[in-house]
DNA sequence: ATGATAAGTCCGCTTGACAGACTCAGCCAA
DNA sequence: TTGGCTGAGTCTGTCAAGCGGACTTATCAT
């Protein structure tokens, strides 16, 4: 019996990375700039100025990437006329990108924790209308527990192809 | 009284983006390699070799990301050596990292839903040791609701700066 | 000594980001 | 009707980054 450490050949070996959930999103999120756009379309900067003025992004790239999550689904272009003005066009968030605030909120709270600033968080998630409340993100199993974070692991599930 | 389209002028707007939380967050995950990196430090894989050839990162840049990481605090270097070898490296999440879960948590739940595989999760979190069960994040409210990700906002926060 | 292996470094090519200029369409004021 | 303004792009040349493949170094096994 030799000396363990933790696991001499992790479970995770055994199996592909060809499908990996984390890189299938990652390949939609995982870009500096698209979690720039995204963050303006979340608090409701939606006109492709406005965007690239905000988040800094050259055009050219604010172009392809608005493009990407359209055709992703996270946004979707929504021309609308100003009475006055000629027609313009805005981008919102489809239910999959609505549907991402979970994953926002945990990287806020993250962030909250561990790159602290001196004055405070600039942005809070919040429980829109009447209540109002801060909003975090926790984590549940189906045994009715809330694990801490050092209790859960990741398992290759049905879709997992070995190598 | 103009027609309303939504918010004329978000309030956002009146925000800078100098510090948001997201692009402070962004600055350290942002980026194609890092995750993939961090999702084989999750699920167990820590060797230079390994993580290479799994994430299929070319080596010039898994070294830079690496040392990235470990400057963020999110991964250490832990040289070990197994009986009878020379000593190596080992890269393993620090209590920063491990507080990740629920960001992963969270996109896995979300592509699960939003670009599901025929064959079912390839990877599933789940509460380690007796319970086993699997893991998910919800959305809390200090009001005590779980709201739905419409009735979530993003608001302007204590640090938040003027432009 | 020879070979194997982990963990890098080095090199040259190609791709993508970037800033800045240009375009185009619709509205507005004169 | 002409000229200007603005939002939403496109075009262009430069430059940094990613990339695959070869090379390096240290340590151990035979």
């Amino acid at each position: 019996m030799s000396t363990a450490v933790s696991e001499q050949v992790p479970e995770a070996m055994n199996w592909s990375t060809e499908n990996c959930t984390i890189s299938r999103t990652m390949d939609i999120l995982g870009d500096k700039w698209t979690f720039h756009v995204l963050r303006e379309v979340f608090v409701g900067v939606r006109r492709f100025e406005d965007i690239r003025a905000r988040a800094g992004v050259p055009r050219q790239v604010l172009t392809e990437r608005l493009a990407a999550l359209i055709e992703r689904g996270l946004i979707r272009r929504h021309p609308y006329r100003l009475p006055g003005q000629r027609e313009r066009s805005e981008y919102r968030l489809t239910q999959a990108g609505i549907d991402l605030y979970p994953v926002l909120v945990a990287m806020i709270q993250w962030a909250d924790q561990y790159l602290p600033l001196d004055s405070g968080p600039p942005i809070e998630p919040r429980h829109r209308g009447d209540c109002g409340e801060r909003v975090t993100v926790v984590m549940q199993c189906e045994g009715g527990h809330e694990p801490d974070p050092r209790e859960v692991a990741f398992r290759p599930g049905p879709g997992a192809q070995p190598r």
